[in-house]
RNA sequence: GGCCGGGUGGCAGAGUGGUCAUGCAGAGGCCUGCAAAGCCUUGUACGUCGGUUCGAUUCCGGUCCCGGCCUCCA
């Protein structure tokens, strides 16, 4: 087997993975605020981490690996309040729709997808923990974390006291004791969502849902937490201090991966510049396979520029591969997994590498005219599809859709333009595939064959 | 101001102390009836100034840019 080394924001360095049971990983990823449609910047981390979460698997036998669903958030009670939605019909529809966009990018379900609203009992329980230890205080109806109670608060971002104070720019609330002291619990309103606790009718602080929901479901301690690296500050943070103070200083968790931001055509996403890209406007004009294949093609902890450029250089380098796929197609291969692009994504999950791998196994594929050296390829780039999650479609369906009914008209002319050839008359044979042309419709002849793709 | 990244050939994007990343685009060729696909060939790339070294894009230091976080944020 191989070493699997992964970046850690803790030690800022690679180090060797190896999970803290033998044979079970435990994996938490952020999860979405289920308010609007997930961007494309969302999509990031859930393909990064599911690409995490394929090879996890195929290393342990047992992988668990939960990503929240945020359901209770101020913004989500704003979007309600705009919209006259009750808040369970706005966050269950758009929970729904960030399932089918992020099935659509061929992530795979994980393990658990927990509730925060599932969950007020546990995190009233840390609270009262909190409250117990030292480590919270009650004032005006709300719950407040005493980051002077943590000494080792901020570690992850290494941000030291001092620097914290230079840096913090907001008003401080009059019931906080200290300026970084941070929300456990609020009151509510008696017109927005509350639940009752012993402090006020309130709800939840920013970031308790996860320290909560990884303590339910996955353990004190986890071997891997993941998010975007807008989180570390302070979010995971202020996981990282409820969790360790509530836990007598275990950690929450020994490996902690980052990835980066997405710009669209070099600059920053944001709903005043109008350059928004929801992944459920995308997918409709766009291949989802191509839009994954972009979102992997950049090294997960570096920025991403989100181009039509690169999403059709996505297409096209599908294209090669599902054409090697489409050749012998009616031989279905058992995967076998190919070393060099294995040892890639073992790598910190080097997905350009795995991807420079794939390019040399289908230019071997081209060059052989052995046919267990192409069979064998093909069990690779099988194997390999399966890891990253792509190539997995039927490869006439990647490069020809679904229309039957045009399948068949475009069978017939080819059939038709084969006869001219056969007779030698290219005039008509040209015209047949200048007219399919225009329809977008491209032939390659090749081996007494001819297959068809859209352009 | 503090913290953290990054500056690689026309573009995208890995990586390494001293022979190739890779893809797209471009040029030439092979194949093809012609194409398409594929194959072959092709480009003095590593911000800048110093240092270490036999040798640095790769290590160290300075410097100039760019980006992120410090406030809701993947």
């Amino acid at each position: 087997m191989l070493p699997l080394y992964l970046y850690n924001t803790l030690t800022r360095q690679k180090d060797l993975f190896t999970p803290l049971k033998p044979a079970e990983v435990t994996l938490y990823v952020c999860g979405p605020t289920v308010y609007d449609y997930a961007h494309i910047g969302n999509a990031r981390p859930v393909v990064v981490f599911d690409v995490l979460f394929r090879l996890l698997n195929w290393l342990y036998p047992n992988v668990r690996y939960a990503r929240n669903i945020t359901d209770i958030d101020d913004k989500i009670i704003t979007a309600c309040a705009e919209q006259g939605l009750p808040m369970e019909s706005l966050t269950r529809r758009f929970e729904l729709a960030f399932r089918e966009d992020m099935f659509a990018l061929n992530a795979l379900p994980p393990t658990l997808e927990p509730r925060a609203t599932e969950h007020l009992p546990q995190m009233l329980a840390l609270i009262d923990t909190l409250i117990k230890k030292g480590h919270a205080y009650v004032a005006d109806g709300h719950v407040l974390f005493d980051v002077a109670s943590f000494p080792a608060y901020a570690a992850l971002s290494r941000r030291s006291a001092e620097d914290r104070l230079a840096g913090a720019r907001v008003e401080v609330a009059a019931y906080k004791k200290n300026p970084e002291d941070f929300v456990l619990w609020k009151p509510s309103a008696p017109d927005q969502p509350g639940w009752d606790s012993p402090h006020s009718r309130g709800r939840p602080g920013w970031h308790l849902e996860c320290s909560a929901m990884i303590a339910a479901h996955l353990g004190t301690t986890i071997d891997i937490h993941g998010g975007g690296n807008d989180l570390i500050f302070p979010h995971h943070e202020n996981e990282i201090a409820q969790s360790v103070c509530a836990h007598d200083n275990a950690p929450l968790a020994r490996f902690w991966l980052h990835n980066g931001f997405i710009t669209v055509n070099g600059q920053k996403m944001s709903k005043s510049l109008g350059n928004f890209k929801t992944v459920r406007e995308l997918r409709g004009e766009h291949s989802p396979e191509a839009m994954r294949w972009l979102l992997l093609s950049a090294h997960y902890r570096q920025p991403l520029d989100w181009t039509d450029e690169g999403l059709k250089n996505a297409r096209q380098n599908l294209d090669k591969f599902y054409g090697v796929l489409r050749e012998s197609e009616s031989e279905v291969v058992e995967p076998l997994v190919d070393d060099a692009l294995f040892g890639a994504l073992c790598d910190d999950l080097n997905t350009p590498a795995a991807f420079a791998r794939l390019h040399e196994l289908a230019a071997d594929f081209h060059k052989s005219s052995d046919a267990a050296v192409r069979r064998d390829i093909k069990r690779r780039l099988t194997a390999s599809g399966l890891l990253l999650g792509i190539l997995q479609q039927d490869a006439e369906t990647w490069f020809q859709g679904g229309n039957a009914a045009e399948a068949a008209d475009i069978e017939s002319l080819i059939a038709q333009r084969a006869a001219a050839r056969a007779r030698k008359d290219f005039q008509t044979s040209d015209m047949i595939r200048d007219g399919l042309l225009a329809r977008g419709i491209v032939l390659e002849d090749k081996a007494g064959q001819t297959v068809w793709k859209r352009a």
